[in-house]
DNA sequence: CGTTCGAAG
DNA sequence: CTTCTAACG
């Protein structure tokens, strides 16, 4: 779950709706805050565990994972020494399952941020291998949670025409995806997709701008992402599009989903 | 006025406070916006004209004069070079008075901010005699209003001992104010202090961190400076205090005098 | 403690 | 449109 500002979500309703959620796990993205500027409620909410990873630069990205159990080991990055301080990565060990919280930066077609998107993209995609094996050899599962920044298809994003040169939805990005999900490549499974494969969207993000929200145009950006074990025990994966403008504090939804024998 | 900025001023009470006033001209300090960034009801409420002198930097400083009746002259700066561009000055005449809005710069004792803050004080002092010169020559009064950013004597700031070597309080701008005040030098009148001689402020400032304003720990730094015969018309002068928080949109309270014949 | 701007999303 | 920092007050 992409928070935008932790600090502002919690004074939103974020820690309402952590309260009647059912999950055992949230991955929590742009969180923009170190831990001591968190009030003690939020930093760590009552019943959960929490781990961060905070950007080096201030107010910037920074990734979270909330667990109902501790974790059995916590790791900070992804091995690539360019993003080791981004606060874009950041997993945690449960019994049988490697969870990771993801914030695959943003873009901008033709700019160094774009590069820098895909310099990510790529050394990501290697670890997403190294974990994958890793999982294989251990005998567990993996999950990857997070904002991907990156809509796949055209039933992912509302307006596809349109967007077909912007950051997020570049042909090059989607081919990345692809291999992501190819199985005799990357090997992952798009959960929510899975589940929902012939429906459009369901979108996770809305920009503030405009009447978005409103109109449901949105992009499918932030995805759970399972090795083929656990994808195989997902019961039910959804978005939790808010019901009205008062009850959103996030300019991204909650995507959420279950598996039998958690 | 010092309004701390005039957009979030008019978010919170601004324009209620302006239709309860019963003045006949208000000068405003820290507009801190360009008119084009004003809503139509806040640049020029309804039944008043308004003139603005903006600073050349965005979001700082910023005066204004609005009056019931459209002024005769409008003129911005005071003739300094260095300051023109300041949104520090401007000044209207209206029948039979001149009346200036003033936003003197705030000091930081001993750093390059003072230094500044001397060099506009030296040319303003100058710029009052020569104000008053006009004033007499022809025939009219004057009244400069705003936020001097000085307190004059120790019954003009709460907490007068702490504050000895902070600017707003140096010996050397209580002599300046002094010399300003001088009937054989500047020959100006503060109204308020003309009027309640004795008492301890009324204090116009109180700044946002901590319990100042519940304590009243505050200075009087707002004054209204009149020619000698427009003060010996004053019929009363008072500093509207909050009555509460929730009737506070600005750190500095409003200074009002009311004038015989005007 | 509060208002702005500017960068970022 | 909203978040945050930084400078300023």
């Amino acid at each position: 779950m992409n928070v935008n500002g932790l600090r502002a979500a919690s004074r939103k309703g974020y820690l309402k709706w952590l309260a009647t959620s059912r999950a055992d796990v949230v991955c929590l993205q742009e969180v923009r805050a170190e831990e001591h500027q968190l009030p003690d409620d939020v930093r760590v909410p009552e019943g959960w565990h929490a781990v961060y990873a905070p950007a080096d630069t201030p107010g910037r990205a920074g990734v979270a994972v909330l667990t109902r159990r501790a974790p059995e080991a916590v790791r900070v990055g992804f091995g690539a020494p360019e993003f080791a301080k981004a606060g874009r990565y950041l997993e945690v060990d449960l019994p049988g399952v490697t969870i990771g919280s993801l914030y695959l930066p943003t873009g901008e077609a033709g700019t160094p941020k774009q590069e820098m998107k895909e310099r990510f993209m790529a050394a990501f995609f290697a670890y997403l291998a190294e974990l994958r094996g890793k999982a294989a050899a251990d005998g567990r599962e993996a999950l990857v949670c997070g904002d991907w920044n990156i809509a796949h298809r055209e039933a992912d994003i509302k307006n596809w025409r349109g967007n077909r040169d912007k950051s997020g939805f570049l042909p090059e990005e989607r081919a990345w995806l692809g291999r992501v999900l190819a199985p005799e490549d990357g090997g992952w499974t798009d959960v929510v997709r899975a589940l929902h494969p012939d429906r459009e969207g369901p979108y996770s993000w809305w920009t503030y701008r405009g009447r978005a929200f409103d109109n449901d145009t949105g992009w499918r950006i932030d995805m759970l992402m399972a090795t083929r074990g656990l994808a195989g025990r997902a019961t039910e994966a959804f978005v939790e599009r808010a019901a009205s403008h008062d009850e959103r504090w996030s300019d991204h939804a909650p995507v959420t989903a279950a598996f039998t024998g958690w």
